[in-house]
DNA sequence: TGTACATCAGTGAACGCGCGTTCACTGATGTAC
DNA sequence: TGTACATCAGTGAACGCGCGTTCACTGATGTAC
């Protein structure tokens, strides 16, 4: 493959960043090589750094993906309250949970629990941010990222008072984060399933969610 | 440093463990190595293996020296606990905030923001432990002291319904840790603190506590 | 208590390995006429 | 549309580096008498 065209050349550099992003979720950021981000695109390592400036500024474009990614699903959602709300007010379908309650349903799902590639990077890439120094493209990258994710929350809850629901949007996010990563980390099923009871009871959404998402 | 006596050598071998303790809780287990653990114990890197099988060895019994290490504090705050209601009962001394409330003050405070490696390892490894695979020492270890922690958070709390507790207990120590993981990710200091200040209001307790733990 | 010797804590060189990054090269793509 | 040439996406070897682990060695410690 000695020269590609400029339309192909785009599509593998997104195809790496892709498959990056799912890469970093499971194993973090350090556990992937530049020659494993190459290699999942069906490239060799040299080529790299005509698409990133480094290995840094890979990782941070497939951690903003991921976490637009999982932005978008979560408008996914919103979309499908707002037309089931259509349909309720000319007559026809019946109420489904609603996005929100969904939204958190999925989060706390086994099917997140165990699929932490395609999952939420707040949980996975954390970590790896706060350890790099200020500044750092992961870091700013996490920071844009977790800003969106608060703002797609709220968006979902869409509640009364805007200060206050930042407030409540911020402290439960950071549950639906611990208890996910906890559950993760834990070596036995027994206490992950517990942890992850425990938070759809205080949230009030049932387990098994639609198996099509999380 | 030729030969050290047995009572030396054990000494070296605890300072290994305690140095490398807090190095993970800062920069990540990956990113300590043999070496540095060494010699943050003034010791070269070539005597490791008569005191560790392996440097998964050493990581799985610094994360436990963490746990065992915030689990003792937890324990300390009961016991102040107690200390003052019976100075109570005997009606001398006057009422302070309940151990319950002193942790959950420090666990949420900027001195535990900015302190990782003193700090609680629940937050710092966990990814550590949901990456590497079932069975390996950190994930083990890891499982062991969150239960630990999981026990000492209860006693803490001491409530009513011994099984509704443990699953409340679960569900705010995922809120703790997501709080303060998210509020040490962020890069934007004001983000990180409103992170904090919303989980305190919502747990009733101030800001700055005790400089002396979290 | 003193002597002889085995033990072993710690040293530092060495190993093979994979890392991020660089670079000369290839040859199809893209462009100018 | 066809030709000549510059561009540049991708290749694979090479770089210096730090890693986890091993090992021959040193010499004080610990033990047996």
């Amino acid at each position: 493959m000695p020269r590609a065209s400029r339309a192909e050349a785009q599509q593998h550099r997104q195809q790496v960043i892709d498959h990056t992003s799912r890469l970093i979720r499971e194993k973090g950021a350090d556990q992937v090589s530049v020659p494993q981000a190459m290699a999942a695109a069906g490239l060799t390592h040299g080529g790299f750094y005509r698409h990133f400036s480094s290995k840094d500024d890979l990782i941070a474009q497939a951690l903003l993906a991921a976490f637009t990614e999982r932005r978008q699903a979560m408008d996914r959602l919103v979309d499908q309250e707002r037309e089931q709300d259509r349909e309720q007010d000319s007559g026809q379908g019946q109420a489904d949970r609603s996005a929100r309650a969904e939204y958190l349903a999925r989060y706390l799902s086994t099917l997140h629990l165990d699929r932490p590639g395609d999952g939420c990077p707040a949980v996975t890439l954390a970590a790896d941010a706060a350890r790099a120094e200020p500044g750092a493209p992961i870091r700013t990258a996490f920071t844009d990222g977790l800003r969106d994710l608060v703002d797609g929350f709220q968006q979902l809850t869409d509640g009364a008072d805007a200060e206050t629901d930042r407030g409540t949007a911020l402290v439960e996010l950071s549950t639906l984060v611990g208890a996910v990563l906890l559950a993760r980390a834990t070596d036995d099923a027994d206490l992950s399933h517990e942890i992850l009871d425990s938070a759809r009871r205080y949230f009030g959404v049932p387990d098994s969610p639609d198996p099509a998402g999380m």
